[in-house]
DNA sequence: CTGACTATCCCCCTTTAGGGGGAATGGCGC
DNA sequence: GCGCCATTCCCCCTAAAGGGGGATAGTCAG
């Protein structure tokens, strides 16, 4: 697996000043809207403006079956692109997907190959985009710890030749496009659910912390030095208030809540 | 609690195309930097020229304890602060790291409380990172699925006032800092360990999901219609997979690797 | 002082999870 | 075709979690 060649341009000398001013003009505009209507005619406009023929700002979930509400997908691929993606759940593996697991940065889905090692599955797809029209493109990776992963990208129709000058200003306008997507979707779905703040006393955090490191009631009780009892009883009372039934919830809930950090568990 | 609002700039007009050209220069020079050394006094010119203080590229784990070769510790804080972080295990808990974990874009550091609900010992490291004498800064998240959580960070000594028309150029400047000291620390890594990405398959997936969101077997059976000792296996085999025994870790491992999004499971 | 909360310990019981074995089917890659 | 993997199902057993019921002692605010 080779590493991911880091590029980085604003365009030629000439025309850097021309396309900082357009992710100016996109970072602020971005920063405006209220909707997500309003981010996908600016993902719409922006790509145009960049040369480029497809978008596609996406959670890497299932959009048929989850909740959508917390979800992002501002895509204008074509249709049965998309219905074979779903379809055949490419989210998870698809090859674009995975290599953005591996880098921050924005890449060249041409470089792809240079970055993971590709299964024939994946170069399948690869493939298969193709006959569906779709060429080259770059993707701007977005995943935060504890969410859905996510992706900016920007794509080709078949044939047509990347321009990489702008993976600079690519790399901003895919970030700052996803987090406004992300906040306003997550605006949509907090509105529905009220979660009022709960805190768990000091003896309860380091019960429910060594639980989320995956030990068991006796083994919290022999590493701070208290009767297994007293642990369940901890237990007991965390789960009680976050009002849930199963270890695995009360983890959850407090790693929500910022009681704990996910880095601290693993 | 509040949302994280994006801002971005590259300067003051007249400024701005000397500020892209800095980053194009630091761009350039990280991408040729052959050791985290190199990396290191890039970072060093790169915060003398932008007025900062400070600089610090991490990985928010324990760097006395974990194998130091695939993680990142590049900063200049004063020594007393260092050794209390370590000493407190802060990496995993503190204000800044835990806002890195809710955005993708750079921010300030004052801004943080509008970004995640502080716990009253989160805002005691505020106070306690000032009586150290590190005051406002910027911070870059830096966070890979199934990878250590990240950042880059500039700060100013404590009374000074945060300029914020460079945080787009910080936004590039950190993110490409980080890849190439990553880059460079996975290399000399990678003789000696190799970690790679897992996946789970479909249906370990659906089973995950539903035991995250507190099913039993017995239940997560009968809402996907198969029969329990299959959910087992499948969850037997997921747990194999992460090389975890607990159910808790098994679910906790697939919302880091960002198979599962946390707000799917509450 | 009283009531609320915390932390500690003890008993009972049922359900669930985890650790061992197996086996049959179908798809995909080499 | 052969091997690997995903998916489905079956058996065994022990360990752990969850749902009840208690008790004692300390702190802290009203």
């Amino acid at each position: 697996m080779g590493q991911a060649l880091a590029s980085f341009s604003f365009g030629v000398q000439e025309e850097s000043l021309q396309t900082f001013r357009l992710v100016q003009q996109f970072v602020d505009a971005a920063n405006r809207a209220s909707t997500l209507q309003q981010v996908e005619l600016l993902l719409e406009q922006i790509s145009l403006e960049m040369g480029f023929d497809y978008y596609a700002l996406i959670h890497h979930v299932d959009h048929r079956a989850r909740n959508k509400a917390s979800s992002v997908r501002l895509e204008n691929y074509p249709k049965p692109w998309v219905e074979k993606f779903l379809e055949k759940k490419m989210y998870s593996w698809d090859p674009i997907h995975v290599a953005s697991y591996a880098t921050n940065l924005a890449f060249a889905w041409s470089d792809v190959p240079d970055m993971i090692t590709l299964t024939k599955r994946q170069q399948d797809v690869l493939r298969s985009a193709l006959d569906e029209g779709i060429g080259d493109g770059i993707t701007v990776p977005a995943n935060l710890p504890g969410e859905a992963n996510g992706s900016c990208s920007f794509a080709l129709r078949r044939g047509k030749t990347l321009r990489r000058e702008y993976i600079g200003a690519i790399q901003l306008i895919g970030s700052f496009a996803f987090q406004s997507a992300r906040n306003l979707a997550l605006e949509a779905a907090r509105s529905t659910a009220t979660t009022g703040r709960v805190d768990l006393s000091p003896r309860q955090l380091d019960c429910v912390l060594l639980a989320g490191r995956g030990k068991s009631d006796w083994e919290i009780a022999t590493i701070l030095g208290i009767k297994e009892d007293t642990v369940t009883q901890h237990l007991d009372s965390a789960r009680e208030r976050y009002g849930v039934a199963k270890r695995v919830q009360l983890i959850l809930r407090a790693v929500h809540a910022g009681q704990i950090a996910l880095t601290d568990l693993l």
